[in-house]
DNA sequence: CCTACCGATCGGTAGG
DNA sequence: CCTACCGATCGGTAGG
């Protein structure tokens, strides 16, 4: 029973945890060793394993840890919100957010969720459509009150391709911030979706 | 000057190329070792370095083709053609085109480029660079006509970040033919840039 | 294209 | 958390 306390969330594993994610981020998955992790922690590579079980446990604790965080803030964010516009706008804001909060975690979790296992992947896949879920439900809810007009697939994969995307250009770099963006963002997209009529 | 053999074109080249691409597509560029390779073309792993002289060379030659014949095509899809709103319809239909009809080499080329040298992944930013300027420049285009009216980088990041993210939701199973999704696409994103008034 | 091998490094473990 | 080490495997080379 003693491998038990290396699944613990004790500080020095939270250390651990961020210095692989911002090692991850940087360098891929592959090429982060234990040993780069355990010198920027100041030990030997073998007292990693007193904290983890796994190389890949540290990967899915990071990953999962990011599609849990994506999921919590998204129902913190909805919460009250019934108009499907509003409610679209709220989930864009916030996965922008997760973002520019986020960054080194959230490239691993784009990154590298399939250097995963198979069942791990899958629990992983499994939160990210849930997560998905919430922005063609309320385009879905904004066809059926007819202020959309188009294929809720369509207009989903549009605007989930466009977020899933962003790492790659939204910079958080204080010109704009995630509610702006997801302003401008949705002006255009939700213009391509209302009904001419 | 022997060295020079291994870079030339050669059938069997060819052959070791794709089946590296087949291999990297599925398993990740780390993980394919230069055994695998040999295996799947029935030779020792030491023999590969007749035709190669590194690694890296293979994934750089692969990358680096995928992103030449994204320009190629684009090039030749949009000849002759000045109205914006078409270039932007068969600049699109091409790029789904790309998709399907080279998608492992294609996988290759959006998820390893990082795995590459810095000198190797300059050049291909470059090229990905000037693929996207064409992009931009029809959206900056329509909107100098006032068919479109919107920020044209906007419109160009949701345009180009559907298309990126494309190898995720588009196969090409049959049901829908690129120049259908094109359209479909470029329905909603345009409609979404084109000026009220 | 093969045999035979190289130095390096990998994730992980035993036993303090 | 350390010392000391493990078997496995990696990309690549020499010399036919």
């Amino acid at each position: 029973m003693r491998s038990e306390r290396g699944q613990r969330d004790t500080p020095r594993r939270r250390d651990l945890i961020e210095i692989a994610t911002d090692l991850i981020s940087e360098i891929g998955y592959e090429q982060t060793t234990v040993r780069m992790i355990a010198d920027r922690m100041g030990i030997k590579s073998g007292s990693l394993y007193s904290h983890i079980s796994s190389k890949e446990d540290v990967l899915y604790k990071i990953i999962l840890d990011v599609a849990d965080d994506f999921l919590e803030r998204a129902d913190r964010a909805t919460e009250g919100v019934h108009d499907p516009e509003e409610r679209l706008r709220a989930l864009c804001r916030s996965h922008l957010e997760m973002i520019r909060d986020r960054r080194p975690a959230v490239r691993v979790y784009f990154d590298e969720w399939r250097k995963l296992g198979d069942a791990n992947q899958a629990e992983v896949i499994r939160l990210r459509e849930r997560y998905e879920d919430g922005f063609r439900l309320a385009i879905a809810d904004g066809i059926e009150t007819k202020a959309f007009d188009a294929d809720p697939q369509l207009g989903a994969r549009v605007l989930l391709s466009t977020l899933n995307w962003a790492p790659s250009w939204y910079v958080a770099d204080g010109k704009l911030s995630p509610r702006e963006v997801a302003d401008q963002l949705l002006e255009v997209i939700l213009r391509g979706l209302y009904t001419r009529g």
